[in-house]
DNA sequence: ATTGGAATTGAGAATCAGTCTCAATTGAAC
DNA sequence: GTTCAATTGAGACTGATTCTCAATTCCAAT
């Protein structure tokens, strides 16, 4: 699946498919949810994988110029990436309280967007919304 | 108006309205649309007025938490400001060629996020949508 | 007005994510 | 096997932002 991929995209480019390529990529499909070229790297190296901080860094560019995965938003400690093979288009609410994430997925709200867009004669290619606030949980937290 | 808001709280923390800060807030409040901290210092430098990178820095901060001002968004180049006393909520289009941002609001928007998150049990506090896509311009651009 | 102490300032050091450099290594194609 | 471009890793570098700290400023109580 997406090693196929990953290795179609870089012969294209008559790039090579490399173990540090393929750890890289394996231990990205094989943790769910996302993640940060860190912790990414961090993980690799317990693992007994070799790969450096600098590889780990431009790999993460050719997957996402690939298509697999995408960079979800840049806070204070760094970029977050998800890997998109798996799941498709979401959006995220993103609890303050906890950090936790919520994914959720609305037809009628991507069919709004379109329209938006074409109202104001802008062509759309993606998008991101992200809706902060409580989850759960921690609306019950608060209230004792 | 945001001079007003901006000394009083500062008077409640116990905090100072200097010239610097005043300063600062001026000339944020002066300009329009989006602007970044650097520009913004630049710009300070060059009128003749006085406040280092450090407190152009500690004063968003400040103008952030008293709500006068709001991040739109972290890239690569930096954090993307804009003040919020003038205009009320809204979201973004980014065009990925020639970089303009486009603000809208829509009702139906807003009013299906609510729902969404209801749905969720999430309570929504605040959000951010941006839409990445082509300009009129640039789509006109593209075709020759 | 004077004074004492807390808040602020600016210059530069420090931090931190991410990129770049470059010499050594690898791998694919001939 | 030879060749040569692509890749790698260590560490230098960059750029945005924060921190440090001595010097300065402001406030409020006297
Ligand atoms: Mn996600
Ligand atoms: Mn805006
Ligand atoms: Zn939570
Ligand atoms: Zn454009």
């Amino acid at each position: 699946m997406g090693k196929r991929i990953f290795s179609k995209f870089l012969k294209e480019r008559r790039q090579r498919f490399t173990k540090e390529r393929e750890g890289i990529l394996q231990k990205i499909l094989s943790s769910r949810g996302h993640f940060d070229p860190e912790s990414l790297y961090l993980k690799i190296k317990e693992t007994g994988l070799k790969a450096s901080r600098a590889s780990v860094y431009r790999t993460l560019n050719l997957l996402c110029e690939c298509g697999l995965i995408e960079r979800v938003k840049k806070t204070e400690h760094g970029t977050i990436y998800e890997h998109t093979s798996v799941h498709e288009h979401h959006d995220h609410m993103l609890c303050m309280e906890c950090g936790n994430i919520i994914e959720f997925y609305s037809e009628n709200l991507e069919k709004l967007q379109e329209g938006i867009c074409k109202r104001q004669g802008f062509q759309g290619v993606s998008h991101s919304l992200e809706i902060r606030g409580y989850c759960k949980k921690c609306q019950k937290k608060k209230r004792s």
